[in-house]
DNA sequence: TATAATTAGGATTATAAGGTCTTATATTGT
DNA sequence: ACAATATAAGACCTTATAATCCTAATTATA
């Protein structure tokens, strides 16, 4: 292995996304979102079941139903959405695994890696989903 | 989830700073290596056995037997480690999961991800084992 | 040459990730 | 009230990771 997000995560950005191209405030569908990314219904349905209990979308059954944005597009941040569902466990680890790393017992990366991680960081909190959105062309447009 | 390196691959890394601190050229023995890090002897033990079959160690049976580095360890880059345990292609594969994203149909962070992950590439090419052992002093030596 | 020290390698286990299937529950429109 | 449309949720399956266990196969040395 050796990645960054997992797919879980992956997907579940890439709703987000999907959902943030709609222009009025109705309610998207499962099969409108999956229908414009590779995704797996089932999946993506568990995926966003879990991040509607979590806050960041609210959910409607019935005919008409789906999903929305719980805030706005511009007020959610990828770091958050990392953060709600994979854990960003990863910026604060020793990035070489050794439990005992710290500024006091650095490993040899602690300092190199420390500053890629918090570039990382700092662009993860300063993306929304709002302006990730804007520039999207490749879904077929909601409304 | 979401991490950079497996388990498996950090425990790899971990084995070749302490061989790369060792002084002389003799053998150094599976329970020397995982005396000096917190990692279970026979997961270890596979490890190691890989990474032989691959080329960064050799390795001796018997008495006196174990492992050494191949190569100096100045010549044995982080890059060509992780490459050669886990693969790198998180270092290709579009941040979002997006199948279809590549220059001429970027993803919204094709760009700035594709500046940090350039920088953690330069970083692990240009770093060497030998270099990381250098300053390591929590392992007890070994010659 | 026997024995102890070591690595080699296959089988097995536990846990988590990724994904599917089925049934329940809520909502809308007739 | 009823039928159709959606999400909710739990059981299930498959694969990968992380590890453990056991039995060879080598090799130094007494």
């Amino acid at each position: 292995m050796s990645l960054i997000l997992s797919r879980y995560c992956e997907y579940a950005i890439q709703a987000l996304l999907v959902l943030a191209t709609k222009k009025g405030d109705g309610w998207v569908s499962l099969s409108d979102i999956t229908e414009r990314l590779n995704a797996p219904e089932q999946y993506m349905a568990k995926i966003l079941q879990e991040i509607a209990r979590k806050g960041i979308l609210d959910s409607r059954k019935g005919p008409q139903g789906g999903f929305k944005l719980r805030r706005a597009a511009e007020n959610i941040n990828l770091y958050d959405v990392v953060n709600t569902i994979d854990g960003t466990e990863f910026l604060d680890k020793c990035v070489l695994g050794f439990d005992d790393c710290n500024a006091d017992n650095p490993c040899p990366k602690h300092t190199s890696w420390g500053m890629l991680r918090d570039q990382i960081k700092e662009t993860m909190l300063k993306t929304s989903i709002g302006e990730m959105a804007e520039g999207i062309t490749k879904f077929k447009p909601l409304d």
